[in-house]
DNA sequence: TTGTAGGCGTTATCAT
DNA sequence: ATGATAACGCCTACAA
């Protein structure tokens, strides 16, 4: 029982005059005279006529499409990620494919090149673990080589290389920040925990380390520590630590709220005993209790400012776009700190 | 800098076959020699050709690809749906369109065409939002008018019509269970919250009613509050509540976490004094302290079940798919019951 | 202002 | 087993 679909000869038929002039006036090309504009339109909203998608895309090589890349879409910094950017890019008449790609290079490079194959009109790459380690450069050729196609974005993430944008945040300068105003309250064991070794965490860690230097501290390897990306089992890696600690700063909620966890259990004071942060100021930051200090990364702005440049660069074809864009991070007091 | 892109025809000419050749040795015909196949892909492989999407399209009218509609990715459900949809969709070969409709009547119409425009093979749409309150069924009438077009698949919700498949959870028993547990622990003045008057909050209030008058507890008005779905603002609601409680039974985590932030407040003990319930388990029930007690909706088997007959549908034209079929829910216990 | 015709890259139906 | 050719539906010079 389908439809019958409806082309444009249909429409032609219908209204006596040419398929070009039909595609005219689809197109909104002023060489029409509003007679035939007015007639041609009155048969396209009768019989409800959309022009064919593959068609056009034949013909003018794009579907006004995005490829979208996320490792996974089951976490709410990547999802509201997702949410600001297809939002935005629906406004400029843009759809968006989505891609979950996992965290291995290997399928980061097979969905990058599943989406070039079917022709977006660019590509977005959303977090920081696409931008490697910074260790080895090969690790992000793979976009370099994508960005020959089709401009290539990355949120939260920065990766050198002709027609490729990167929008991030000054996450050095917010954990600098922080671990100073904790230090300048009298903490001074104050451990940094991470999952990855992702370009942010990469930055976070710059920002803890510079900070203690700056004050004077030594820098101790025993509280920097890497932990898995669940709460149970940062609170158990916490418990196992030898060393004394009176602060946590963490590159996530979900990783602060451990740290939370492992306050609760120990019977520690929060935020007496023990300050902790977090970063990207999820709803996870409010679920516990007490509410959770972070970091908040404002992802809408970093989203809203890859999509303007996006559309500036395949549309309008400007070629002065920034390939750098930093949004400041705005710390969200809570509970869990003194401050 | 674009690449230079290659087509079939490129192709048969340095392989010195026609162009139905090469598109045979493409789509695995049998009808090739292995002497050409071989020389054919050996070309292929060395330029690495790919068939153009676009006119793959134009002839088939499908580019193996279905539409995702939500409400909002930026939420745990529904993101978690949409990662386990587009994985296995993608294990079958096809791409997902995402797409954000928002809660109203008219953007999910907006949405739904826009996406049946893109000539996608089906849709999926997730939530129970999209199956309308019950009252009216008009209000779903746009489902079936697109179900003409191409196969309409609803995860979570109840909505009938040819060529609609709905995969939902055992909503009434998960309630009526654990409200009879509750009951039976003595618990008598059992709040029931919910922020909607989707498919799905009206089958848990019926568990819920049920499992009250099975137990020959008569309702009570007040206990059942519409709340907004936000953790502080619940919190204030419960606080206004008139009449005591000692149990809150939540359609989702964060409703729940709210209810535990009234407790927290107002210094009851939990589970002890009020006994609290959520929905969904997602990572927010562990966040709290004590972590939430909650109902699993087991929404990977659902987003698998869905996809299975989806592909049974669509490639297979399989007819006697099962149009409603429903997968039951699992209590997951933690602290704040006495179970 | 309007119409004609060629091209976009496949797939599929014929012949051969 | 292979090749020639007609769709598929649209856009856009170029002609009128």
């Amino acid at each position: 029982m389908k439809k019958d679909v409806i082309n444009i000869y249909d429409i032609a038929e219908m209204a006596k005059v040419s398929i070009a002039t039909v595609s005219r006036v689809v197109n909104g090309s002023d060489k029409v005279s509003e007679k035939t504009r007015k007639k041609v339109m009155a048969v396209i909203e009768e019989v409800g006529y959309t022009p064919n998608v593959f068609a056009q895309g034949l013909g003018l090589n794009t579907m006004h499409t995005v490829g979208i890349i996320v490792p996974t879409i089951s976490d709410l910094y990547m999802s509201s990620a997702v949410y600001y950017l297809q939002e935005k890019l629906r406004s400029y008449g843009y759809d968006c494919i989505l891609s979950c790609s996992g965290f291995e290079l290997d399928g980061k490079q097979r969905h990058v090149n599943m989406l070039l194959s079917k022709h977006v009109d660019a590509l977005i790459l959303v977090g920081s673990t696409y931008a490697g380690n910074g260790e080895h450069v090969k690790d992000t050729d793979y976009i370099r080589e994508a960005a020959q196609s089709v401009p290539v974005f990355v949120v939260n993430g920065n990766v050198q290389g002709d027609d490729v944008y990167c929008t991030v945040n000054d996450d050095v300068k917010a954990v600098y920040d922080v671990t100073s105003k904790l230090i300048e309250q009298g903490r001074e064991r104050i451990v940094f925990l991470t999952d990855s070794q992702s370009y942010s965490a990469i930055k976070k860690r710059k920002g803890y380390e510079q900070a203690l230097e700056d004050h004077d501290i030594p820098l101790r390897p025993e509280l920097e520590m890497h932990v898995v990306n669940r709460m149970h089992a940062v609170r158990d890696q916490l418990a196992e630590c030898k060393v004394p600690f009176d602060a946590v700063i963490a590159s996530n909620d979900e990783i602060a709220v451990g740290a939370l966890k492992y306050a609760f259990k120990k019977g520690l004071m929060v935020p007496e005993e023990l300050a902790v942060v977090g970063y990207n100021n999820c709803s996870i930051a409010i679920a516990c209790e007490p509410e959770l200090t972070s970091i908040d990364n404002h992802i809408e702005d970093i989203c809203y400012q890859t999509v303007d440049r996006l559309i500036a660069v395949i549309e309008k074809k400007e070629t002065n776009i920034e390939h750098k864009v930093v949004i400041p991070c705005e710390l969200v007091v809570r509970g869990t700190t003194e401050f």
